[in-house]
Parts: structure tokens; C-alpha cells; sequence
DNA sequence: CAGAATCCTTTACGATACTG
DNA sequence: CAGTATCGTAAAGGATTCTG
């Protein structure tokens, strides 16, 4: 392990926000629990299979929990934890970012191979 | 594409992060121009190949300029742009996060799965 | 509805060897 | 030293099907 990459403390946080999902998910549940087929609709286009990967990392990692409510029926409600909740603010640094230069990426991508892809 | 992506705009941001050399190479040219070959001692553990890939990723997205002089012998080297050089900010937000947050998700992480790893 | 199981594609990344 | 070429691995992610 390249002690650089120790230096640069921000890949610990990128392995976080990294997976395509993640990152969405944590944004989805901002304002309060959610149920997964809320979830679902929510951010559109993911797979069952994949929304319940990317819960269970994110549970994994301390970011989200999940609530299990014996009604009837069943219900289920996942929500940020207090760790969780943190990540948002560099998640949001990120997405101001990408709202004030995301335009510029995209045109220097055209630049380069013709196209936006 | 859902609608929801383009409402989190962080992912454009996110997209240019996530690969793992990305960010560490953007670190790495904060101070200034850097030749290849001391790039990669700097990070450490990066093939040439991927540090090629990762370089021409970062140029065509208007991150990084290369510039070669015609010296004696020629001599490369890679400089952030203004653009890449505005990813600094977000970046260095979540690796502040990470420091302050980081030792959290690790214990949860061995909460989880009974490990490290 | 929650989510597990199976199959498949893409791609980041790594190790090596080679060229200018 | 800068960069390319080739081969191989692992993991993210997508589609679909099935069960409680």
C-alpha cells in the first residue's frame, strides 16, 4: 500500500460514493425513511437485486439502517443514520460542483472525441 | 435515465472521482507540472498502462493538459487545467470527511462483518 | 411488496513485455 | 524515460425469474 494513497485520506470517502448506486441512494433518503419500493420509483432504473446490494453496503458501512416493522403487512423502511447524514455535505460539495462545471466537462469531452457519447 | 440521476447532480462529479486512480492523480498534480515517471513514484503502485489510461481519461475530460518539450531529451509532463484544478475543493471535502468520519465506518465495517478485512 | 438466485456484460485495474 | 500491447482478474451493474 503506497503511502500516498494513505496521504490522499479522500479515497476512503470516494469508496463510498464510488458505486453508481450509493451515492443516489444516500441522496434519495435525505429527507426522512423510505420504503424500497418508494426507493425504487425514487431514483428509477435500478434492478431489485441491485437496490438490495446497495443497501446492504451501505448498512455495512454504518450509512443507513434498516427498520423492520411487524405490522400488517410487513413493512420495511430504510433511513440514514447520524454517520450517514454526514456524507451528505461533501456529497452535496460534489453536486454543486458538477452544477457549476459540468458544462465545461462535457464540452472538453466533445472536444476530444467528437462527441458527448 | 431516470430522472432522478440528473436531479443528483453529483453523479457527473461523482463519475470523475470514482475511478480509482483518478482522484489520486489529481492530488498528486496540486502543487504543480509533474513528469510521468514521478508521478508514478509519488502514488506508488500504478502500472504504466494504467497511468497512461488514467491520464488521457483526466485529458479528455479537460481535467489535465500534457505538455511535451522538445528538449533534449523531450520531456513530458502532465499540469492541472483551471477546470481540474476547481475539482480540488470537492475533492478535499471528502477527504476531510473521510478524516474526520473515517474510523466510524471502519468500526461499523467490523460491527458488520466481524472484520476489517 | 421485500428480496434472494441465476446469468451475463462491461470495465477498472494489475502484471509483463516490448518499442521509440 | 514515455508509452503501447496483450493477457487476465474482480467487481459493479443489468435483466429476469422465483419465493415468502
Amino acid at each position: 500500500m503506497p503511502e500516498f494513497l494513505a496521504d490522499c485520506r479522500a479515497r476512503q470517502g470516494l469508496d463510498l460514493l464510488a458505486p453508481t448506486w450509493n451515492g443516489v441512494l444516500l441522496w434519495a433518503l435525505r429527507d426522512g425513511p423510505c420504503r424500497p419500493y418508494t426507493l425504487r420509483r425514487r431514483v428509477g432504473g435500478i434492478s431489485p437485486k441491485v437496490l438490495t446490494e446497495t443497501l446492504r453496503r451501505l448498512e455495512a458501512h454504518g450509512l443507513v439502517a434498516r427498520r423492520r416493522y411487524r405490522e400488517a403487512p410487513p413493512r420495511v423502511e430504510y433511513e440514514l443514520t447520524p454517520l450517514g447524514r454526514t456524507l451528505l455535505a461533501p456529497l452535496k460539495a460534489v453536486g454543486d460542483w458538477a452544477a457549476e462545471h459540468g458544462d465545461a466537462v462535457a464540452a472538453a469531452r466533445e472536444g476530444a472525441d467528437g462527441g458527448p457519447g
